[in-house]
Formats: structure tokens, sequence, C-alpha cells
DNA sequence: GAGGGGTGGTTACTAAAAGAAACTAAATGA
DNA sequence: TCATTTAGTTTCTTTTAGTAACCACCCCTC
């Protein structure tokens, strides 16, 4: 066994920006962020504008509804925006904004990051699961 | 109106690595990323080992259910260890792993961006409530 | 020696969200 | 005539997230 740790004086360090406070309007960006369809949603529209029901073939497994509502999300937030075009039926197509664009530069590579890190995150959950303390090993 | 765009040919930019496919490994972890409490989470462990009390009372509105299932699944992706201190009571501490930074280098920017980018996202959701054609100008 | 507080959780209940499937409506193609 | 396309909405069911309470353990004060 090591010895305790050191308690407090850490806190002060996450004072400056309070995405960890509740009423911190950050956090309420966050919420929109954490989500795994909006980080799908905002890397697909990364190489130029999409089209509804295209976004929705590809991203495997989202429903009409959610992505609606999380293209709606990402329009009223200012990171997408909405075009109609007067076809027949109607086409409309979404779009990152020029803020959408600092963002999913962002979020990029955190999907990347997932990629390239298949296999330690697979060792790792295997090491885990066979842990003879880990709740997965009944 | 615009003309109607380009419908398809960028489809085949997603092709090389599918978080966009519902069975592919990355996408399991996305489903552990997207999630706005692992997001505070990785980004309160940045500095340094924290203990589950203090993390709890750091991360305003997390409850401990979710920190414990939170940072369990962590552990099992092994981005973040757990080690129990013998102390009285017991003192169990949690820190980033060597994967675990790698992550949360990712993280860190996009939760700045967050609070960064506040101005332009407020200003964007006025102007949308204030649409005539919007949802919320009903 | 009875409370109050701190440690790190788990368990039950409930409120909110996600998901599946059907439906809208207008027009095109078979 | 019927299926398909467009972009969604509506309804219903299942899943998840969140709230609150409780557990055991020990320290300290009163």
């Amino acid at each position: 066994m090591q010895k305790p740790p050191g308690t407090a004086a850490d806190a002060a360090l996450c004072a400056k920006f309070n995405v960890y406070d509740q009423g911190c309007p950050a956090r309420l960006v966050l919420d929109h962020l954490g989500d795994k369809w909006a980080l799908l949603v905002l890397d697909r529209l990364r190489h130029g504008p999409v089209r509804f029901n295209a976004i929705r073939r590809d991203i495997n497994g989202i429903s009409q509804k959610v992505l609606s509502q999380v293209l709606k999300r990402l329009e009223r937030d200012g990171m997408v925006s909405r075009t109609a075009f007067a076809t027949v039926p109607v086409t409309v197509e979404y779009a990152l904004t020029d803020l959408g664009q600092t963002l999913t530069a962002r979020v990029g590579p955190l999907l990347h990051w997932a990629e390239d890190n298949m296999p330690q995150i697979r060792a790792a959950q295997s090491a885990y699961d066979g842990r003879t303390d880990s709740p997965a090993a009944a």
C-alpha cells in the first residue's frame, strides 16, 4: 500500500472557467457536446454540406427522430446551417458554420483517438474483465 | 434559392475507419466518450490523482451513482486507474493512465472551446429563437 | 456511549430520454 | 396503381439517467 495522497489545494486549479459549475453557460454547451450522436453528426459534416437522409444512412443506427433533434439543437447553437432548396420533393442541406468548423476541428481528434487506440482499450478491457476482483468475474 | 447540392460520392470519404458503423469497436468507445460526465471527469483528473468525493464535490451536479458508474467504465477502458489506500476510512484515488492522458489532451480543447465561444453560441441561440420561422417563436 | 461527520460506494424508485415503427404530404417513376 | 423519394412528426415502448435513501466503517465531540 502506498501512503495517502494530498487531499486539497488542487481544487483551485479548476476555478478560472467553471465548466464544473451547474450554472455555467459552458456547461449547457457541454450537455450538447456530450452526446455521441452530436459528435458523429458534426464529424460527418466535416467534408461539406450533406442532406438529411444522407446523414441518416451514413451514421449507422441513428433514428430519424434523434437526427432531427440533434440537427435542430446544433442549428440553434449556431454550429450548423440549414438550407432548403426548392426542388421537389424539397431538399434540405446541412453544413457547418464557421463556428461549427472550429468545433469540429476539436471533435475530429477525439474520434480519431478512439480509432487509433482500440488495441490498448481492448487489452485494458480484457485485463479488467479477467481480474479476480472485477465485477465481471462472478 | 440556391441550386440543388451534389448527392453522392462524399460517402466514400468516411469509409476508412467506420466510427459510423454500429459494429465498429471505436463506436463502443464513443458511446462512453459521448457522455458529458465522462468528459468532465477526465478533465478533472488532468492535474493529478483525485479522490472519489473530491471529484463529486468539484463536478457540480454529478450524483454518486453516476460518478461511480463513469469511473468504473473509464477504469475498464484503461483510461483511469483506481488505487485504494489502507487508511481509515479507506481512501480511494483515481488517476489518469498514460492512455487516459493522451485522450484527455483531446478532451481539454473541446471543453475550452465551449468556454471560449460562449458569446457566439449565445448570439446564435438568440438569433434562432427570435426568427419568425423558429419553433421557439410560437 | 450517542450522535454527527467523513470515507466509498450500492440499491430502489422515478422521471426523462432514446429507439422502433408508423404516418404525413406532394411528386416521380415503374 | 402502387412503391419510392424527400424531410420530418407522432405514438408507443424500452432503456437510461438522475434522486434519494441506505450500508458499513471509523473518528471525533459531547
